[in-house]
DNA sequence: ATTGCTGCAAACGATTTGCATGAGG
DNA sequence: CCTCATGCAAATCGTTTGCAGCAAT
């Protein structure tokens, strides 16, 4: 934690930009979440240990932490943007719910393989990639099939 | 194309909506379409068959013929929907340019394994994924390595 | 002092919806 | 006829930006 601060801040000085009370107030509260927040989950979050700071920090922060890799952005649905923090947390990947919205992680090395592979025959500098798996979990498939029966 | 177009006409038929002249229209440009589109781009390609159409009816559209099947939404920028149809088409992914937004597609026969591999194991019944690749591609690799020298 | 930061409200772009009119069965 | 579909314009949603005042160097 310490450590992904200290990487906040030398991105911050690196773009001459100013450490304040907000950002560090944001930063602190996103690295503490272990699930993936949309701008306005974490704008809420923050309510209590802030109750002034508004959207445009949250958004402008989250842009920054983006920037310097410690948020990566993960788009369940479109249109709504989600970040998760990339501090301590292995490389993994979501199977979600299409019913409830829920997600699971699970991790799998091959989906890394695969990326140099296609960038290396594509001629490609990959950077990073998504693979999302969508579906049913168990309770929601239990109860729409008993809706049928 | 005439199998895709009765796949469309009976999801309609289910769902008690009516066939018409802008749909069919709409369906044809849309799958006469090899790349992904983005719900303007289908708009201002309809502008040759059929000046007429608006916005409404092709967001609409796209949305029945994502629900029977026929179209899936890959995002590449959050924010910004596109589509691609599903007729005649292997199953395949596509790696992303992040600079000229220029993207090629490959087939991996290992994801489709992995999204069955992972779904038994956490017991979800899958339907589908996302799976992209962002990077840069030789071009844009060339152009941004010569700006630094 | 200077530069950048903040929250607010207005602006924005993509998508959706309400409504009066027009087309399909 | 009755129902649903259409295009338009207005509404909405998430996100971004301009601005006047505040805070950090």
């Amino acid at each position: 934690m310490r450590a992904a601060q200290e990487t906040f801040h030398q991105h911050l000085k690196r773009l001459r930009l100013k450490p304040t009370e907000q950002r560090d107030t944001i930063v602190r509260s996103f690295l503490e979440t272990r699930e993936q927040l949309s701008p306005e989950e974490l704008h809420q979050r923050m309510k209590q240990s802030d109750p002034g700071i508004g959207f445009t920090a949250v958004y402008r922060t989250l842009k920054l932490l983006t920037a310097c890799g410690l948020a990566l952005e993960v788009a369940f649905r479109s249109g709504i943007a989600r970040y998760e923090h990339r501090y301590n947390r292995r490389n993994h990947h979501h199977m979600v719910c299409t019913q409830c919205g829920g997600a699971v992680e699970f991790v799998s090395p091959e989906v890394d393989r695969l990326e140099k592979e296609i960038g290396r025959k594509y001629r490609y500098q990959p950077t990073r990639h998504t693979f999302q798996i969508y579906g049913l979990c168990e309770d929601c498939r239990r109860k729409s099939s008993r809706r049928v029966a």
